[in-house]
RNA sequence: GCGUCCAUAGCUCAGCUGGAUAGAGCAUCGGCCUUCUAAGCCGAGGGUCAAGGGUUCGAGUCCCUUUGGACGCGCCA
């Protein structure tokens, strides 16, 4: 399907061509090099391009000179009528005047486009693994990881919206001394039954559990605190297949049993125990849950047990990486190279160190440190499992992989690439003829910012240590008003409407509020607004019909709508290539703003159902490819696009608290 | 100390590969509901784009320096 943008963009091209042919120019220039713009005043048309700039260089023209030749040959070029008008102004922009044709085509677009309205090839196929959340299933998730969850899921949507072929992936992190910590603390809240109990009462008060006294004897001084522990426990004590298989373990009364391998496990190692393993998948069940919550979903669960050869079928793939890295110098036994002389060499275990600080990383990739990635005792690090993870994602066919990162990983970032780089060489080096696939290049890393919780501009405490904080799924109750969409409307559109690398207040008090300073229900209510008067138009017997044309608009607001329709498969292309949906809840806003204003300043003498049918008929499509455009656009979101909605009144008289 | 990111209206933030007179919401002030949802609209005030220098036809945007803030520099994940 063309669109208004890429016939105009022809358009030009042509015009180029007809330059080049009359020696005016010397090049001609690709319809998808030319970049077009809406100006903001209207007194400069309706689009303006720069593409004299470009194209007037090399010619010795002024872009000005160039620009108004190039007049003449866009009227030859245009032998369809699309534009009305075309100046030169200022240094050399080209100011353009579109035809009603334009918007009438515009208008036409997006109505037989119908859902797919939007979507594009701008992204070629291009095959993109999207990582996201991928939270350590130590616990429940925050708001944080709420944040990266929609950033995540909305790029995922617009991506694949643009033409990308996107695969989405949660990495579970299964492994390790974070699900070992996990898998104690379970433990020592499943010994000690009573006060579980007790500590579960005091939890469902919505009071911390204070540390020692409810505490199980001997828990931990590092152990998880939160009281979702405790409740994880009393889920597994009640799991009747699971305590069964524990009553094998012997005795629940000292630590020995912790100590010693249980039945189910291969290696002894505290991570591969049955206590860890149900309570890691306790906890990633309930944040798979939480995600639901907010219609995230995600095309694989990726388990890091897997690349060390913990799951069925599966191969110590972590290790395979560190010999190879070994066997090709990328990788060394001893010291780190950078801290040579620093202190006294330890008599201890030596560790297997990774080369990030080699010359033949590219600058940008290079660490300022060798990392560890199997430690003296020989078990791997978190960053020998990614090396591992992140070969394989390559090796699965990705053209690029973009991760989503909280903005305190930042460190991680040149480490990861830099690996991919080494990658790349060893491949070369053992004589993969797909080598070049391998590379620092191909990984993208958006990382996203805080998120500051507030109450009605106060901010709300977090005790990180006592275990009891905020979770995304308090928040997502705390901003539920009317129905189970409500809450999650409110979180993702707040969430989406500023860039990753933006902090960000969260403030439940506005969210929660079903009023003008919460701008989802502006959108929303956009949406609701244009499908009641296309309700009302079919029930007064003057309902869009089929094969209706659009001819009948004039108005200069008309005209602006219809273009701002035009532009929403420009906005999804370009938020999906700059990563940035909140570019999507912006133009959003900004095309309902544009509506509310063209409704209510025509309330009086110009109004959608008039008595004339011609005139009707064009202004019902236009409300009806308004009401398409914002709905493939919140649907992009992950946003309800409601027909109808509770008056503010009404809300308020059943809410009265 | 080294590194990454950020700094735009009173507040929270947009500003598309560098483009024309820097925008929006909130807050403040003044208007608009007999008639398709007032969760809306119209108007007003509000700016040294942190500071200084550079690159060029043109810089909020790119480069350098300084200041201020967030984060990172584990044999944690």
């Amino acid at each position: 399907m063309t669109t208004l943008y890429q016939r105009l963009r022809e358009l030009l091209s042509r015009a180029c061509h007809l330059g080049v042919e009359t020696g005016l120019l010397l090049q001609p220039v690709a319809a998808a090099e030319i970049a077009l713009e809406r100006p903001r005043q209207s007194s400069h048309g309706d689009l303006a391009t720069n593409l004299c700039f470009s194209i007037s260089k090399g010619t010795g023209k002024s872009p000005r000179a160039v620009a108004e030749a190039f007049v003449p040959l866009l009227r030859a070029a245009d032998t369809e009528g699309w534009i009305a008008g075309a100046e030169v102004a200022g240094p050399g922009f080209l100011n353009l005047r579109l035809s009603e044709t334009c918007w009438n085509s515009a208008i036409l677009d997006t109505l037989q486009g119908g859902a797919a309205y939007g979507t594009s090839q701008a992204g070629h196929g291009e095959k993109v693994l999207l990582e996201f959340v991928s939270a350590n299933p130590t616990g429940p998730l925050h708001v944080g990881h709420g944040r990266g969850a929609v950033l995540g899921d909305a790029l995922g949507r617009v991506m694949r919206a643009a033409g990308y072929d996107v695969s989405t992936e949660y990495y579970i992190n299964n492994v390790g001394n974070q699900v070992s910590k996990l898998g104690e603390s379970v433990w020592h809240w499943l010994r000690a039954e009573g006060k579980r109990a007790a500590a579960l009462e005091i939890w469902s008060r919505g009071e911390p559990v204070a540390f020692p006294d409810g505490f199980p004897e001997g828990f931990p001084e590092d152990g998880y605190r939160g009281g979702y522990i405790a409740q994880c426990a009393q889920d597994l004590a009640h799991a009747g297949a699971f305590s069964e298989a524990m009553a094998a373990v012997g005795s629940w009364a000292d630590d020995t049993a912790w100590r010693e391998a249980d039945p189910a496990s291969l290696t002894g190692r505290a991570d591969n125990r049955t206590i860890t393993v149900k309570s890691w998948q306790k906890m990633l069940e309930r944040i798979r849950i939480d995600l639901e919550r907010l219609d995230i979903r995600f095309d694989r669960w990726f388990s890091e047990r897997g690349l060390h050869g913990l799951d069925a079928d599966t191969l110590d793939s972590v290790s395979d990486c560190a010999r190879r890295l070994v066997a090709q110098d990328w990788a060394y036994e001893g010291e780190p190279a950078a801290r040579e002389g620093d202190d006294e060499e330890e008599a201890g275990d030596r560790a297997i160190f990774f080369r990030g600080t080699s010359e033949k990383i590219p600058k940008s990739f290079r660490d300022s440190k060798d990392r560890v990635i199997v430690r003296g005792d020989g078990r791997p690090t978190y960053f020998a499992a990614d090396i591992a993870y992140h070969d394989q994602k390559l090796a699965r066919g990705y053209d690029r992989l973009i991760n989503i990162l909280g903005a305190d990983h930042h460190g991680y970032v040149s480490r990861l690439k830099g690996v991919l780089h080494a990658l790349g060489d060893l491949r070369a080096q053992e004589g993969d003829p797909l080598a070049a696939r391998w590379s620092g290049e191909r990984l993208e890393v958006l990382l996203v910012q805080m998120v500051a919780l507030l109450r009605d501009g106060k901010p709300v405490p977090m005790g990180k240590r006592s275990g009891e904080f905020i979770t995304l799924r308090d928040v997502i109750d705390d901003v539920t008003t009317s129905d189970a969409a409500s809450g999650r409307d409110a979180v993702r559109f707040i969430f989406l409407l500023r860039k990753a690398d933006a902090q960000l207040d969260f403030d439940l008090e506005v969210a929660r509020r079903t009023s003008m300073d919460n701008p989802v229900y502006y959108v929303q209510y956009g949406h609701a607004r244009l499908a009641s008067i296309l309700d009302r138009a079919r029930s007064e017997g003057k309902g869009l019909r089929d094969g209706a044309l659009p001819t009948g608009l004039h108005l200069d607001d008309e005209r602006e709508l219809a273009l701002l329709c035009a532009e929403l498969p420009e906005t999804i292309a370009r938020a999906a290539r700059s990563r940035e949906p909140h570019q999507v809840a912006y133009y959003l806003t900004e095309t309902c703003r544009a509506f509310h204003a063209y409704y209510t300043r025509n309330k009086a003498d110009n109004r959608v159902i008039t008595d004339d049918d011609a005139t009707t008929q064009s202004r019902l499509m236009l409300v009806a490819a308004l009401k398409q455009v914002l709905h493939n656009g919140l649907t992009l979101l992950g946003v309800s696009a409601p027909d109808r909605m509770v008056s503010l009144q009404e809300a308020g008289a059943e809410g009265s608290e």
